[in-house]
Parts: C-alpha cells; structure tokens; sequence
DNA sequence: GATGAATGAGGCTTCATTCAT
DNA sequence: CATGAATGAAGCCTCATTCAT
C-alpha cells in the first residue's frame, strides 16, 4: 500500500495536551466558557470528541488547564520583576503597567479576564479557582508595590488595600474593552496612549502642583 | 363603560411586559445570557412560559428589550448636574462620582452594565444602542468635566480622552466587582472607601508632594 | 382541515406518570437497571425523550418510583394482615407465604427483586432507598410473624433475627429463579408445589417426628 | 535450550489469561457486567487494554470464558462426601451445609453464583453452561442426602424435587447477602450463626413439638 | 506479542420553542 | 389571552473497540 493510505489518527501524545490547550484558549475566549463546545474544542485541535477525555477530565479541568498553561506563568515573572526591582517606585510601576500589557493583556489572555467577570457566578468553583490562582496573586502585587513605594518615600501613605482596587481597575478594564464594544467605538481605545495616561494620573494626580513645585519623576 | 369601574386589583394588560422585563433584567445579570432560563424568567414574573412568548419573540428579543427597556429613563439626570455646577472642579468631581454612585452604580443598572459587557460581543445591535445611548453621553460627561477643571485652572492640561478612559475604568469595575467574584473575595469592596480612595488618587496621584507644598483642595 | 391531521403530542397530563411507570417497570424488569434507556422508557411510553424529564427528575427518581408505586403499597397490606390476623400461626405463615407469591412474587415486581440483588452494588443511593423501603419492612414483617407464633407458644422460640433470614430466602430464591436460568430447567419449578413444600418444612422440620406425636397444624 | 535456563521471575505467557481472568471475575462480581470497564480489568491484570483483546475477542467472550474458567475446578469435590458418608442424615446435613459454606459459599465460586443469577438472562449460552455443570450436579446433591435420610427413616417422605429447592434456597442467598446490600445492613448477616439456625430449622421446623417428645438429635 | 492513543456511537440530561386546550 | 404539556436538538461524558507503533 503506498502510503496515501490516510490513518485514522496520528500517534501524538506528547503534542496532544498542547493543541488541545491552544484549541481550548481560542475558543473559550471567542465565545465564553458556556458556548464553547467541547466537540469544537477537539475538533479544532484536529481530533475526536473522545480524545479530549484522555487529558482533561472535563470541561472545568481543561478551562483550569488552560489557565495554568497561560496566565500563572506570567504571574510569576511579574512577581520576580517587582522582587528584584532597583530603582524610584514609578519607574516600578510603569514597568508593571506595561509589561503586564504586553504579556498578558495585549494577548488572548485578556480574553479569559473578560470571561470570568462574565461568568464567574456561573461556575462557582472555577471562579473559586481562578481567584486564588490569578486575582489574589495579581492584587497582592499590586499591593506590595504600593507598599514598596510608601516604604521607600516615594509615595504618599494612602490605604492600600482601596488603592490596589483602584489602580487595577484601569488595567482590567483596558482588556475588557478590547473584547466589548470593539466594533461601537469610533475611535477606538489606544492602550500605549491609555496606559501613560494611566500611569500619568495615578502618579501626579489631576490637580494642578503649586507654583515653583512642579511634579516630579 | 370608563376605565374606572376596573377593581384596582385588575393586573392592566400593559403590566406583562413590565414583569417580564425586570424578572429577566434580574436573572440575565445574575446568571449571563446563556444559563437564563425562560422557565425561570416566567416563573419570576407569575406567568407561565408560553405566556413569555405572547410578548417577546424569542430569547434574544427578550435580551434586547431589557436592554433598551431599563437604559432610557436614567439618562440625562446627571448631565444636568455638571452644567450647573459653581465652584472648584475637584468638588465637582466628588460630586458627579458620589451622585453616579447613588443613581447608577448602586442600582440595577449597574446590571445592565455587566450585563453589556458579558454579553455586547454576542448581541452587536444592542451593543452599537448601547454605546450611543449610554457609553458616549457618559463619556461625553467625563470629558467636559475634564475640560471644564483644566479650563479653569484647576486640573492639569491632561489629554482628556485618553484620561476620560482612565477615569471611567474605577466606576466601572465598582459596578462589574458586584457581580462577580463576590463569593471569593475574603474582604467584599465597600464602595464607599473605594470612592474615596479613588477621588483621591486621581486628584493627588501617588507621588509624594514636593516638601513644604502639600497637595490642597 | 379534517380531524385526521394528526397534533404533534395529545395532552395526557394524568395519565402520563402511570403510563410511564408502567413502561419504566416493563424495562427495568427485562433489562435491568443500568441497560434500560431513558429513550425505550418514554418510547414505549409514547411519549418523547424531553417528556419523561417532565415527571421524573432523572433515572434514579424514576426507579425510586416505580418502586414506591408498585412494590411499597402491597407491603402495607401485608402488614395489616399480619397485625389484623386472629389464629394459628401456622396458619398466618402460609397466609404471608401465598399472599406475597399472588401480589408480588407472581407478578412483574419479582423483577425488581432480581434488579436489585444484580445491580444494588453500583447504586448506592438506589440501594438504600430499597433497603429502608422495602427490605426492612419486610424483614420486620417475617420478624414480627416469627414473634407472634413464639408469643403464642405456637412456633418454638428460635432465633428470630437469623430466622428470618432464613424464612426469606426461599421466597427470594422463587423469584430469582423466575429471572434466571429459566430456558435451561428441565422441569421448571412451579410455584404452588414449591411453596407448599418450604410452608412444610419451616414448620414441620425434616426429622421424622417422635413415634405416637404426628406433627399437627 | 530448555526451559530451565529462564529465570524465575520472567512471567510465562500462558499465565497472561489467567491474571486477565482473575481480574475479570473481580470485576464482573463486584460491578456486574455493564458497569465493568474493560480498562479496569486490563489494569487489575497489570497489563494494556490492547492486550486485552489479544487473548479475547470482546466483552461478551471475556465473561463466558469468566463462568466457564473458574466452574469447572470445584465440582467433584463435594460429591465424594455424601457418597462415603456413615452416620445421621442429619449429620450429613450440617456436614455438607458447612462443607459448602467452606468450600464454595465463601470462596470466589459465590461470585460467580452471584454474577450468573445477575447476568444469565443476557447470555444464554453460559446460563446453560453453568446450568448443566453447575446447578444440576449441585441439585442432585441435595437430592441423594435427602433421599438417603428418607430411605433410612431419619427424615420425613417429603417431595424431594421441592424440598431440594427449598434446601438450596437459604445456602444460595447466603452467597448472594454477600454481594448485595452489604453496606446498607445495619447488622451484618453472620455465616456461622446463619447456617446454624438453617439446620435447626431445616431438621426441627418451627412448630412447637408435642408435649413430653422434644424434638432431638 | 504488547502497547495505549484514538475513535465515535450512545447514554443521560437540559431547555428554547411550539401548540392544543 | 393564557396555559403548560410536549418536543427534539444539542451538550457533556463514557467506554468498547481499533490499530499504528
């Protein structure tokens, strides 16, 4: 038999949890947790329904799966960025502000932030899940770089815990936006232009300095 | 035979709609789009499910009618507020945040908020009403409140559209974090030391003021 | 149009749990448990798959009720002719004996007898409902026909508890052995010959009675 | 070069169906025949799925070769008891009640009682299989000890085809107690304790003999 | 021989929608 | 108008069986 004999399926195990992964990303920040079909999932990854089961045992461990995968890393390499970080706290917090853009919410990863803030009460235990795994580590680096720049001088003494609330809203909102209302916007959201605005505001705040003391860093 | 000689407590024909529309306002926000059930919804409104159909076409028909239905009558009372307000633009701020939290925020149409931005990728004509009736007077609000403090001297000569995004993004995660995660969330949000902290950081920033010119107002 | 356009569906409200019982007792009394499907149930009900789910919450629910509706209600007739019985116990041993054997033993629900010694084991929930509505009632029942005849020094006074084990064996073996093995027996058992003999032999023992004192009753 | 040069522990390939088959009987008494996963009984046996099916042909053939596996080695032995047996029938009566019990009723053999009376209806060829070794040779057993205690005047001329049924009844169920509603029980059942009160029944009934001729032996 | 990845039919259950009453 | 019984497509998940390695 010449080999244009098609095989009913391929032996790939090692690549399988991978594309089933990236299937499974796409598809879930396409159109929810809810509407993605497990059939589709497989079927995008080029294989069988069944096939999906023999490395997720169901749809919640593939979505937790899928986090692990792609959010938790990330999560950690920002930690170590504001661990080891030399330098004046706004310097620190443009460089949180823009490298979790690039890395995180630039990316598909946006897509899952919008995905549990749409359906977190559905899925109590995903949600339990992903805040323990990715908001509470998010805001507790928020929190301490807060602390840092108090600690240091750098920044007035302002309640943490209600800042950190704050400061997050802007970053979470800039990767809910490029998933609602893309297509209403006339002119639509420029994230490098958000983002300094952003860290422009949170540093000196709207308020004009008193003379002679213009605002610094 | 006048209207009148109806006992009082003869439900009128166009109260239906009404029920229908605040029971599938509360579940469509407290469940998304796709886990509301029409059983549930005519059950919460006291009518059967095929009564439901009497009045709305189908599910997205339903979808859209609370949508529109629960948009409308709140715009417009906040726009009157900036127009006439006298005095020092940071008070004006205060005002309009506070005011938004009361009218808004704290109400149901905060739901509506989730709700669009759950659902707007599924639903691109209520997204698009959505935006023109909402999202840009709101936005249009932010703006000339930006406008007027810097025309007056009091705020920074901040880009204003871009600030105007940043500015927004705080009220509305208030308004998404009571919808979701709130099962999680060892400490739940109080709005009202949130607010605070927001004013205040968006007035003063982070940094520390140069010595001997504290931050006013 | 003529009547002869046949609905889609007839509404059947009342009838419907009873047909589909009685489709439901046919199938797990053929099939068993685990192999009837929920579609040949409402099948043969002719009703559509959607509509069994209209009454009967799940397959569980479904077998719960199917034993409450036919097994639960001739263990309380039993009962009262236990409590209500006036005579020799002998008597009131052969009254129960035969009176299981027409209303149950007999009957379609020896088949659920045969289901539930075969598949109890996967069914845990299926199996403690069973135990604590039918087993131990009838357990008690035999317990309290071996009580009254040694109340009445009519039965000599054995061991209840394993007595009644013992007692019940051979009424739970006729039923099995309707189920099972049936197309191999050369000469089948027949069930009055079969009772009238295990009636002897509880009573009367196998040893030969004492010269001059016949066994009586 | 011959044999003896293997060492030890390298496994012989005649003994693959034999762990498969030990695996399956497990299975297949514990769960039934649909609820045992093929995958589990490759596991059991150390071995892949895959291998499974080398040594039979599917599901169906691995259960024949089950029953008919593990029948066969018991019979025979029981027979030679009655036949050498000098004494009471009586005692031959509890000789082979306990005998059983040690030799069959508490082995592996009652699990495949269990499975047979569970699954003989969807496999009929194995139910007559089992039937003529099994049941038959058994029945007759029962058969000659009560004929023996008949045509020694040491039991009553009871209808001995009946009377064997009713005799094996209360030995079968004690096989099958172990396999069903075992953890539903609030008493245990006690073998020992079980047989006992069996014989006493069995030999004495439960009438109250006459006055001044206790029932002996 | 042995493996175990892959398949896909089939089962349970849900729910938007229809329509006879 | 209002009802709610009935439908049936669709989703999640299981597992006997196949077959490339």
């Amino acid at each position: 038999m010449s080999s244009d004999t098609k095989p009913r399926w391929e032996r790939r195990k090692d690549a399988r949890p991978q594309e089933l992964l990236a299937a499974a990303l796409d598809l879930f920040v396409e159109r929810g947790y809810a509407a993605t079909r497990l059939d589709d999932v497989a079927a995008r990854a080029g294989v069988s329904k069944g096939t999906l089961y023999l490395y997720f045992a169901n749809k919640e461990e593939l979505f937790k799966a899928v986090v692990r995968e792609n959010v938790v890393p990330v999560l950690g390499e920002a930690e170590d960025t504001i661990s080891g970080f030399e330098g004046h706290s706004a310097d620190l917090f443009r460089e949180i502000a823009f490298g979790w853009w690039e890395r995180i919410g630039a990316t598909k990863l946006a897509g899952i932030t919008k995905l549990m803030m749409a359906e977190s009460h559905n899925f109590p235990e995903v949600a339990q899940f992903y805040h323990d795994e990715v908001i509470s580590r998010g805001n507790a680096m928020i929190v301490s770089l807060l602390k840092r720049g108090i600690a240091r001088g750098e920044f007035r003494p302002v309640d943490v815990d209600q800042a950190m609330n704050v400061v997050c809203a802007p970053m979470l909102m800039l990767m809910l936006w490029r998933h609602a209302f893309t297509a209403c916007r006339n002119e639509p959201i420029t994230p490098e232009a958000y983002l300094s605005s952003f860290i422009d505001l949170f540093l000196h705040g709207l308020l004009v300095p008193p003379a002679g003391n213009p605002a610094q860093v």
